[in-house]
DNA sequence: TTTACAGTGTAACAACTGTTACACTTTTAT
DNA sequence: ATAAAAGTGTAACAGTTGTTACACTGTAAA
């Protein structure tokens, strides 16, 4: 493993538990193989045999649904260090639910499927930790669940904006394009930029570049009703 | 445990692994409760901690989600024997994300999560069990975003129906009212009628009472586009 | 049997979103 | 610096869905 010198998997929310110790046996056992991927490059499809653990290892990537009308439905943006899809390793139906495109280079290590359970079985904290992650990854496809379930997208945006806000703040940045929020959200381009610009007018939030403020609390919370 | 002998795990997508001496030692041994509820009751509502597995041992229930704006979504129906939202036990943020209620009496197993984890480490079988029944309710939860995210109701039927139907049959029979796909949906009752009339009207499927016939299948998965 | 009530069919209208088109601005690449 | 591409603002119109209301039917309870 010649890149191994470059890894950090400390932050990585699977495999942070594992000791220096561990890491080293972890990394030099390990039936693994990384390979690297160029700038917007789509490197897993929709329906592509998941039989191993993706593990991205630097850079960043976008994954999204294609409907069968064919429209695009965004769902995360994922950086390193992260699993992609560890919740499909497992499913009788093994197959990736989403198209995976590369944001900027990537590396990406493989790991066979018998090597996950193996690390499991050997380590009570791997096997916690996979499982959380898990969790939080269903927690989050039940949130995009709710989001997707409000009818106008002035309501969508009422969740969206209320949820990226960090308590006692009125502003944030945004890290989408229009286009991508848009997919995001599952709805169209210029409908989206026609509430965005009726909610300026109305002042509940100003826009200016990529930084929202949300200016009436009381009335963006209206949106959801 | 005096209702052990009613208990029948042979079934359960979780357990089933487990075998005779396992199943004894599981139930003497397990720090478990068993519960039972009246019919048409709300046992669990979203936002409540989840702290232990709930394994529904005789009966069904339904779950379904409240969105902000105070609208249904109605998720899933769940036949005994089967675990409720496993998945949420080990997320960081346990809670329900969905209303549970009975559709018949019901007896529900409360299982410490201590002793899940306990099982899995000691049974690798569980583990597995564990791990893949928790990716087919995540596999489940993509195909209810992918439900969602089409925006047309007639596109969302021809979805559902082309889903239902068993291969080479045109036909089945529907176990949810109107009210309740309308729900699942997400959309108006009255505009699912709207639309299954049309339908009708347009020779693509035939109802009557509970049961569905597809007459054209080219033209259902026209609707998709 | 009679009486409720849940479930269904339908209509008119309002509200919202999608589509298409184009001008304009900003960013990126050469 | 300049050209090309990506991103944004906006408008008109069509299409779909939501809302509300009410009649009708089937089903379960008294």
């Amino acid at each position: 493993m010649k890149t191994m010198e470059k890894v950090d998997l400390s932050d990585c929310p699977i495999c942070s538990s594992l000791s220096i110790d561990d890491k080293e046996d972890f990394l030099l056992d390990l039936k693994c193989s990384i390979k690297a991927y160029p700038k917007n490059e789509l490197i897993i499809r929709q329906g592509d045999v998941c039989d191993a653990l993706y593990m991205l290892m630097s850079g960043s990537v976008k994954t999204e649904m294609i409907t069968e009308n064919g429209s695009l439905l965004g769902i995360e943006i994922i950086k390193a260090p992260r699993p992609l899809a560890p919740a499909f390793l497992f499913s009788d139906n093994n197959h990736f639910p989403v198209d995976v495109t590369t944001l900027q280079e990537v590396e990406i290590m493989r790991i066979p499927k018998e090597e996950i359970i193996r690390l499991m079985m050997t380590n009570p904290d791997f096997m916690k930790q996979f499982l959380t992650h898990n969790s939080n990854r269903t927690q989050f496809l039940t949130n995009r669940l709710q989001l997707l379930s409000i009818k106008t997208i002035k309501g969508k945006l009422a969740h969206f904006l209320l949820e990226q806000v960090a308590v006692n703040e009125k502003t944030f940045t945004m890290n989408r394009n229009q286009t991508e929020l848009a997919d995001f959200f599952g709805v169209a381009r210029p409908s989206l930029a026609r509430s965005l610009s009726e909610m300026v007018k109305e002042g509940i939030i100003s826009i200016s570049k990529k930084e929202f403020t949300i200016l009436d609390f009381k009335r963006l919370r209206e949106q959801l009703e």
